[in-house]
DNA sequence: GTCGTTGCAAAGCCTTTGCAGGGAA
DNA sequence: TTCCCTGCAAAGGCTTTGCAACGAC
């Protein structure tokens, strides 16, 4: 049986905090602030327990590499900005998988990436 | 000053003929085809160079990893066979930008990954 | 008291770098 | 002959794994 110890937890918790997708090494850093023993081994090791769990689901970003995010919230993009380095989950798509590809070729998905400037780094300048 | 050595020749050859997107993996399989001693550091070494003289450019594929191609061809996005996990360049672009993203959220660029069945592979099924 | 989890350190990958020998010009 | 380039091996950086101790239940 699964145990809530409180590393674990603490991982969880900061995917709720933070209510978008997150690298390792971000996770490392926060998870720490929280659980001061936390190891580098014990954050992969449950990244892929909840991957496993179908609690999070990895996407592979172009610039920032793997980040994992949790599941359950359909077909969606991401928005990296450039100035916070943050990733966010954009709802709905504005991609017509017909007219992206030629013919003969048959898209089954796609992953759109968008780069910018989110709201708030917006806002500062 | 810049030399021809065999081996560049072979990296460079292997970019002309197969004209799409190709890994470190395969680039080092073909040329080895060519120039039997080829070594994986060689190929690292020649494709920075190749990046940084504007030959080249990598791109993150979020399967794949990084893959090389050759610049000059203007905005595309890529398409990824499942069948023969051949990565290709699709000129065009179906993708409005400011329509893309919700409010507050100012897109500079953006980059598409489609996913399916290619030409080649489709006709054989 | 069990046995799933953790921290630590070692081991694995992939990529980069140091170095001496080799080959293009 | 020069000195850029290559192959080899060692070194990095990130992720995974082995193992003994720990702690959730």
């Amino acid at each position: 049986m699964e145990r809530k110890t409180s590393q674990r937890v603490a991982i969880e918790n900061i995917f709720q905090r933070e209510n978008r997708p997150l690298g390792v090494e971000e996770i490392l850093k926060e998870g720490r602030e929280i659980v001061e023993s936390l190891n580098q081994a014990t954050v992969y090791r449950n990244l892929k327990l909840l991957v496993e769990k179908g609690t999070l689901k990895p996407i592979s970003h172009p610039v920032l590499g793997i980040l994992y995010e949790r599941t359950g919230r359909g077909h969606h993009h991401h928005f990296h900005c450039r100035i916070c380095d943050r990733v966010f989950e954009l709802p709905g798509c504005m991609l017509s998988e017909t007219s992206a590809a030629p013919e003969g070729f048959v898209t089954e998905k796609h992953e759109v990436f968008l780069f910018g400037i989110c709201p708030a780094c917006g806002q500062q300048q």
